[in-house]
DNA sequence: TAGATTGTTAATCGATTAACAATC
DNA sequence: TAGATTGTTAATCGATTAACAATC
């Protein structure tokens, strides 16, 4: 029956961006076809688990050949949905807020960057890009006025929680977070977390980890 | 026997620091004791994934009362390693990499930006929070002196891959790569990737998603 | 046609959840 | 002591891997 496919798990969809970037470095060096197992072994992954994900979405390959490249990679997009463009808006435009303004690479992607808020008036009035920053004082307005898809957070903690239900409210319906907090939102808003701290945090069990298999090792070593 | 203890999956190491961040908040609320149930209602998880993540490290709980967040969150702390203070550079102070350099809160967990480093001989010089940018010729000679624990990666893909492969030379044992690639690093040499263009692919999935279930909802309405 | 490799089903593995005895 | 809640074992669920028939 129509509209009863079976609920892709986020593990999946997470890996379909690096599938996407291996794709897309074949391309480059102009590799036309690949084999499930060979993509493996470059990707460190298996070729079952590839061709698993890949059945998830429809047969892109072909029995005895493989993968077309290009194909594949088109295909893999526009499952990504990176055919569309997104308006984005960034609130908060610290040094992580002006680093996400000036990334080139966001807008090929179709995310267009169509604001700028801040509420440091030594801020607002400064352009990047060409994109004025305003006052946050005016982003209810801009949000009702424009079709805005994604909001990007890059605000201080303290704020970044009445912006985020405030912005849920003016019908924002995609969040990118990077503020350290978990927003509450109804289950057609999506958020997309970037904890930087965590993410240290996590590098920092690691390299204790690491450490202690080393004396581990030295003990038996002796 | 000693040394047997089980490997902790990334899954959990993973969740520990959003325990941390929950636990550091109730301590802020001068929140003194919690139970695996009420702290699962706030993060929206099982009680029963708490208290097994916990046990993973040991008991930290008692029966009938509950968990003491103070403690907890000093144990928690201790085993994400957040007691050790790390010395780390960044190569590449770009927008991100100042971003990242300029973040005061890093050096409170105890990383210490100790060397900062970039080819562009216009930031050649100039100071972040009172560490001068130093060429990237220097870099072999700086890790080689002082005992650097973390590089951060934030600089252009075609460039990453090569001063990856240099840092790990020259005995760097933990990156924090911000270049969409994945190092190819031997397995004492820890690699945490933020991968910032994945994780928007991530979001723009997601939305296409909800238009799409959108509509087939609307759909059925008729 | 023979060889290669997919798409897909079945088996395995690991992670999450449920249940409950232990115990504060 | 009675009630609450942990620590931990067992059951379930889901994701990964293996296997192989289908087919290019």
């Amino acid at each position: 029956m129509m509209g009863e496919e079976k609920k892709i798990s986020v593990a999946v969809i997470k890996r379909l961006p690096r599938y996407f970037r291996y794709l897309g470095e074949l391309l480059e060096n102009d590799v036309t076809r690949i084999s499930s197992r060979e993509l493996s072994e470059r990707m460190g992954v298996t070729a079952s688990q590839i061709r698993q994900d890949l059945n998830n979405f429809g047969g892109f390959g072909q029995q005895g050949y493989g993968y077309n490249v290009e194909y594949l990679y088109t295909e893999i997009g526009k499952i990504l949905g990176l055919g569309n463009t997104y308006k984005v808006i960034i609130i908060g435009v610290g040094n992580l807020g002006q680093a996400l303004a000036n990334y080139a690479n966001f807008e090929k992607r179709g995310f267009l960057i169509t604001g700028l808020f801040d509420v440091n008036p030594r801020l607002v009035g400064m352009s990047i890009r060409g994109i004025e920053i305003q006052d946050i004082d005016y982003l209810e307005q801009f949000v009702k006025e424009n079709e805005i898809d994604i909001a990007v957070l890059t605000l201080p903690k303290v704020k970044a929680s009445k912006i985020g239900q405030d912005l849920v409210k003016w019908g924002i319906k995609g969040l990118w977070n990077f503020s350290p907090i978990d927003l509450k939102v109804p289950k057609d808003v999506i958020v997309e977390n970037v904890h930087l701290s965590d993410s240290l945090m996590t590098l920092s069990y690691k390299l204790n980890e690491q450490k202690v298999l080393q004396k581990q090792d030295n003990k038996k070593e002796k």
